[in-house]
RNA sequence: GCCGGGGUGGCGAAAUUGGUCAUACGCGCCUGACUUAAAAUCAGGUGUCCCGCAAGGGGCGUGAGGGUUCGACUCCCUCCCCCGGCACCA
């Protein structure tokens, strides 16, 4: 026997995988297929053991599908488009393209080196020029739709350096991030997709997929759908009504002041009307420069009362209009009804600005509370002070008060969703360009489809300068209106890397057509995406942006699927000192150095045995080493049976673990996604042939231990396959199967309770009957010592297993 | 505050439908073998307390407290702690 040589080893097995195309897929349209895939990479420096614990999972399931007879398309590419490669520009490194191809190249390696079985004839990064076309002309789709649009939005604005940032830019203090002025919020045209279209399909269709709890709850939280009821109140002195949205209508008599935004597009006029202008003016500027964090951490309320008045349209009321920065702009109408002896916001407000507080529900046996208090809701209240609508129950009664606005005009019932559009542009460099032109007489006019891609220009300086940095590109941008010809000017700003990684996985499936973004035919076939799997801080934007895309795609007929991921599995972290690793922890550790120290196969063994691959694990170099000891161990005892003689007596002892394993190696990775506990079973079979390498089953014990840690450990499973002189190449061997037989047993092992406590346990005949076993029980001397003369009252027999005697 | 996950040996963890002394598998540690020695490897041991020279036997043990059950890590109730997400969302 040769000592183990992870490193030859690992060489020799890829290079023939690479050579027989191992991995390599058609589209030809076989059943069963299986799409497995991971979220692609952003290619930064180096690969970390995030990306080792998620696209070792992904190689584990892809390996065990298609040695289960499934056609696989398991693909990889680069989200090479992003932030990160422009800041380094900026702060002196090499242009975008530069760094991020070099870093692609070096993680390529990476991957291949620990023999991820991907089909890299499918490799593509989202900055190629075809990629980029083809999602130029998906947006062309969008927009001839009004699928894209622009609209004012707010961004973050620093005043000094007249310009854009992204939210990382801006530091925790609301300070810029490169010259420390106090960043302000500006309103911008921004280009939107019309996400909110389709946030109630977006929430039903969760239902259908087959994700996470966790993942499901926080794409229903994103999207955040409420019931409630829009109702007008009309601002007296402008003769002009506002709408406000409540979830609670059965407390619309308890309102006692209107509050506004200070963006609500009323206030300009309101201002206009009330003789305290300046002092709203001022307030609504100090709004818009507080930083966003301070606002919603709302330690304590400020406003402004503008001395106007609104009606309640329930009661006539006269009640003061307020401006408050705890109103949000962005959520329901911008405005709200203000009901402070239920609603514990509007309570502080009114504490603070002494408003009056009226209780209008109270609980079914409770009394009204006379203090001016705050009232807990609860599930069981009734109203009260609501004038005809007294003592009908909360829910009901908030409905009949909407029924009888809505006879009047004054209301109606509605659905709010705190999902908002997607704003997707970007005032960066690096990013997809938004291929529309400004011509002043057509306005804003998508490009030709025969003019794509619009590619970037080449820049010298990549930092935004009141302009997007493409701006400086001055013939790039004068262009001419694909419409009328005159003169117009290219879009500066680039797309939301969200927008890349929305469709890759399409592309995937045809990824060097040059006629089209994707053969429909060839994406129908392979997707939906039979499991995707990521870490679960994709789990609302990217996810919600791609399913999405989806169903835009199937509304202009380019897929026949309107859910793009039919299942999702989220790995955990990998933490190191109980930390999550990343950068900013300032504690990442890559896997190359261990698979140069302990070979591909101990980490990627390592990574899936650590824990349950859904939960954070913690990092350890020593259980690397314990993987090592057990490929090891596997490599000497494989080769001891090799070079056994094999005998021929021997029970089916081994023969029954055998099977045992294969079941459960089976199930863990197949139903349950519980890898750490199909390799213990795989070690524990190893353990016991240990023992004895020259049974009669100790061959298939070997080859059937080899075959099961294939997808973990593939190249040393592979080598030990050849040498144990089996036909063929692991990779296309069927996965094992049960023998139902072997796992049949005359005698199984009877365990004696005495009121629930295991007092003695012998083997028995399987075939006994329930009162033989009873017998036998009692007849046990252990037992009698327990029992002890006491009457037995009943005997519980659960068949095959147990007896419990209850005295 | 709301949503989700978790709490089991010295450590990572297992127990899949309530049914085999709970702790498989691995790490670490202890003892022994091999060695001049160490590493590596191999063999054995390793929850805790008590009785016993020993063989052996018994009690207690899955964050805390209650409950259901013949039987609870598993189900129910109350509570504590840790991690993640969302959050002035009306």
């Amino acid at each position: 026997m040769d000592p183990y040589d992870a490193q030859a080893i690992e060489a020799k097995w890829q290079e023939i995988w690479e050579r027989e195309r191992a991995f390599e897929v058609s589209n030809d349209p076989v059943q069963p297929k299986s799409y497995v895939l991971e979220q692609l990479p952003y290619p930064s420096g180096t690969l970390h053991m995030g990306h080792m614990l998620v696209y070792t999972i992904g190689d584990v399931v892809a390996r065990f599908r298609r040695r289960n007879g499934m056609h696989v398309i398991h693909p990889m590419g680069w989200d090479s488009f992003g932030l990160p490669a422009e800041n380094a520009a900026i702060r002196g490194g090499d242009p975008p393209r530069v760094s991020v191809e070099r870093n692609i190249e070096s993680i390529r390696a990476s991957m291949k080196r620990i023999g991820w079985s991907y089909d890299w004839t499918r490799e593509l990064s989202t900055h190629d020029p075809d990629y980029i076309r083809w999602q130029q002309w998906q947006f062309l789709r969008f927009f001839e739709r009004g699928l894209a649009y622009r609209k004012p939005a707010p961004v973050k604005w620093c005043p000094v350096d007249q310009t854009v940032l992204a939210n990382e830019q801006v530091t925790a203090e609301g300070r810029c991030e490169r010259c420390g002025t106090l960043v302000e919020t500006r309103l911008m045209e921004q280009w939107f997709f019309r996400i909110t279209d389709y946030a109630q399909e977006l929430l039903d269709d969760l239902d259908r997929v087959d994700y996470p709890d966790s993942i499901a709850g926080r794409q229903r939280n994103w999207i955040g759908r409420s019931e409630g009821a829009e109702i007008d109140f009309r601002i007296e002195e402008l003769d002009e009504d506002v709408p406000v949205f409540t979830t609670r209508p059965d407390t619309l008599f308890g309102a006692t002041f209107l509050v506004l935004a200070p963006e609500h597009e009323l206030v300009t006029r309101i201002a206009d009307r009330s003789d305290r202008a300046g002092e709203i003016h001022e307030y609504v500027r100090r709004a818009a420069t507080k930083k966003t964090e301070e606002r919603a951490a709302g330690e304590d309320k400020t406003g402004i009362d503008t001395g106007l008045h609104a009606v309640n349209p329930v009661n006539d009321e006269r009640l003061p209009v307020f401006i408050a920065d705890y109103v949000l702009t962005d959520y329901g109408t911008g405005a709200i009804m203000a009901v402070p002896a239920h609603d514990t916001r509007d309570f502080e407000f009114a504490q603070a600005y002494e408003l009056p507080i009226r209780q209008v529900v109270r609980s079914r046996d409770g009394e009204v509370d006379e203090s001016q208090a705050y009232t807990e809701h609860t599930d069981d209240e009734v109203l009260v002070n609501s004038g005809a609508f007294d003592g009908l129950p909360a829910p009901e009664g908030g409905r009949k008060i909407v029924e009888r606005l809505a006879a009047e005009g004054r209301g109606k019932f509605t659905i709010n969703f705190r999902i908002r559009d997607w704003g997707f542009s970007r005032q960066r460099y690096w990013g997809c360009p938004i291929p529309v032109v400004y011509c002043e007489r057509d306005g804003i006019v998508g490009v030709d489809d025969a003019d794509l891609p619009i590619l970037l220009p080449e820049i010298e300086d990549y930092r935004p300068k009141g302009q997007p940095p493409l701006a400086q590109a001055t013939e790039w941008v004068n262009t001419t209106c694909p419409r009328c010809g005159g003169p117009a000017r290219r879009e500066t700003e680039t797309m939301d890397t969200f927008v890349d990684s929305s469709w890759y996985f399409l592309r995937y499936c045809d990824p060097r057509n040059e006629e089209e973004p994707f053969s429909s035919e060839v994406v129908n076939y392979w997707n939906p995406v039979d499991l995707y799997l990521g870490g679960t801080d994709h789990a609302t934007m990217h996810m919600i942006y791609a399913r999405f895309w989806i169903k835009v795609l199937n509304d202009l007929g380019c897929v026949d699927f309107r859910e793009p991921f039919d299942a999702f599995f989220a790995n955990g972290w990998v933490t190191l000192g109980n930390l999550k690793m990343s950068k900013r922890a300032g504690n990442i550790v890559g896997p190359d150095v261990f698979v140069e120290r302990y070979g591909a196969d101990a980490c990627r063994l390592n990574i899936m045995f650590l824990g349950p691959a859904d939960q954070d694990m913690e990092w350890t170099e020593a259980s690397v080493e314990g993987m090592a000891r057990f490929i090891r161990r596997l490599w000497r005892v494989v080769h001891e049976v090799a070079e056994a003689e094999p005998s021929t007596d021997g029970g089916a002892e081994l023969a029954r673990k055998v099977n045992e394993t294969i079941a459960k190696a089976t199930d863990d990775i197949g139903r349950r996604f519980a890898f750490n506990t199909a390799i213990a079973a795989v070690m524990e079979l190893v353990n016991e042939l240990s023992r004895d390498t020259a049974g009669p089953d100790s061959r298939f014990a070997a080859e059937t231990a080899v075959s099961l840690i294939y997808p973990y450990a593939p190249h040393v499973a592979e080598e030990l396959w050849e040498r144990l002189g089996q036909e063929g190449r692991l990779y296309q061997a069927p996965w094992p199967a049960v023998d139902e037989a072997a796992l049949e047993r005359e005698t199984f092992e009877l365990v004696v309770q005495v009121n629930g406590k295991l007092r003695d346990r012998f083997e028995v005949p399987v075939d006994l009957p329930e009162d033989e076993l009873v017998a036998r029980a009692k007849a046990s001397p252990k037992v009698q010592a327990f029992v002890d003369g006491q009457q037995i009252r009943r005997a519980i027999v659960v068949p095959r297993k147990l007896v419990n005697l209850v005295v």
